[in-house]
DNA sequence: GCATTTACAGACCGATCGGTTTATTTTTGT
DNA sequence: ACAAAAATAAACCGATCGGTCTGTAAATGC
C-alpha cells in the first residue's frame, strides 16, 4: 500500500463521517482538511473535487454498514432468522450507527434526490443492491420451502427497507434507540408472516 | 394584511420550496433573493437571519401538508377509514408532494439531526404533533369500540410514521410513485389489523 | 394630500467557499 | 545513497457566503 493509498483511505474515512453527519452541502473542504490534518494539496492530490471525495466516502460508509450487518448474519442460514438478525442489529445501532450520522443511503438519498445527480445515482444503486440481496435471500428460501411461496420477495424487500429506514430516521432525530423499538417489533411481525 | 405581511408570506412560500428541495445548507440567501425577486434589504427587513426564514418556511411546509391531508380526511369519522385515506393520499402524492422536495419533516430531520439545534427541535415537535394526532384518533376509536382494545396507539403511531416516511424516501429518490405502492399495501394491512 | 413611518434596493463588509499553482519535502526504485 | 518521481504544504485565486448599512421609494395615518 503506497503512501497516497494510505492518505486516500484516511481522507475517505474522515470524510465519510463528516458527510454522513453534515451532508454534502454542509461539509466544506476546510472541514475535511481540519479533520484529516492535511493541507489543500494533500487532499486535491488524491481527489479531483469535493464531489469525488463524497462519492468515495459514500461507498465506504455503505460498505462499513454492510460489513457490520453481514458479520452478524452470514453464519445464519435460515432466511427468517437472517432477516431477524438484521432487525436486531439495527435495534441496537439505530441511534449509534456504524458510521456516525445515521444511514448513509438515507442521508444521501434525502439530500441528493433534488440535487446532485451523481450522488443520487449512487444512492439509487445502493438501494438496488440492498433490495436485490433481500430478494435473493427470499427466493432461495422459497425454493427451500422456508418461505411461503405466495409472498412477493420484491414487495417485501421494499417494505422492509422503507420501514427500517423510517425507524432509523426517528431514532436518529430523537437520538434514542427506543424510538426504533416499535418499528423493530413491526419488522419482526412482518418477518414472522413469511413463514410457509 | 400589511405590505410587509404579504412580502413575508411570499418569502416563506418561495423559501419553503427551496429549503425542502436543497436543504438548509444547500440553499443560499442568494437563491431566496432570486426566487422572490426581492433584494437583500427586502428579505432582511422581514427576517433576521437565514435560520429565521428556515424555521418559518418549515412551519409553513408542514402546515401545507397537514392541510392537504386534512382536506381528505376530516369528513371521515371512522378511524380505520381515516387512516386508510391518509395512505391513499400519500400513495398519490409520494413523488408529487404538496411541497416540492418531499416530506419537510423528513428532510429537516435528516439534515438537522446532527447539526442545527433549532431546526431539529422543530422537527421533533412536528413529529410529536403528528404522532399525537394518530394516538388521539386511535384512542377515540377504542372508546367507540372501532379499534381493537389490545393495540397500542403509541406503538402504532410510531410504526405508521416510520413506514410512511420510508416509503416517501424511496419514491422521492426514484421519482416514481410506484416505489410507494408496496409500502402503501403494508400500511393498509397494518390498518386492517386494528379492527376489533 | 401631506408628513411620517415603513419597506425595499443595492452597495458594501469580512469570511469562507471550492479549486489551482508553485515550491518543497518525502517516498521510491535502483 | 542518490536521482527521479510522487506527495504534500501553503500561498493564492475569483466567486460567493451570510449579513449590515444607507439612501430612496412607497405605503400609511391623519
Amino acid at each position: 500500500m503506497s503512501k497516497s493509498d494510505r492518505t486516500r483511505q484516511q481522507i475517505i474515512e474522515k470524510a465519510a463521517a463528516l458527510f454522513n453527519q453534515r451532508g454534502f452541502a454542509g461539509t466544506s473542504m476546510g472541514d475535511i482538511i481540519k479533520a484529516t490534518g492535511l493541507s489543500k494539496g494533500g487532499v486535491y492530490g488524491n481527489f479531483s473535487s469535493k464531489e469525488d471525495i463524497a462519492v468515495a466516502a459514500f461507498q465506504h460508509a455503505v460498505d462499513q454498514v454492510h460489513q457490520q450487518v453481514r458479520a452478524r448474519t452470514r453464519v445464519i442460514e435460515h432466511p427468517i432468522d437472517k432477516l431477524k438478525a438484521v432487525v436486531y442489529f439495527y435495534k441496537e445501532h439505530a441511534a449509534q450507527p456504524p458510521v456516525e450520522g445515521g444511514c448513509p443511503i438515507q442521508n444521501t438519498a434525502i439530500e441528493a434526490d433534488d440535487g446532485n445527480l451523481l450522488l443520487r445515482e449512487h444512492a439509487i444503486k445502493a438501494v438496488g443492491i440492498w433490495h436485490d440481496r433481500i430478494v435473493t435471500t427470499l427466493k432461495t428460501g422459497q425454493e427451500k420451502r422456508q418461505i411461503h411461496p405466495d409472498v412477493s420477495p420484491e414487495d417485501f424487500a421494499t417494505q422492509f427497507i422503507a420501514t427500517l429506514e423510517g425507524g432509523i430516521m426517528l431514532a436518529q432525530l430523537h437520538k434514542e434507540d427506543r424510538y426504533f423499538s416499535p418499528v423493530a417489533q413491526l419488522l419482526l411481525q412482518m418477518i414472522e408472516q413469511l413463514q410457509p
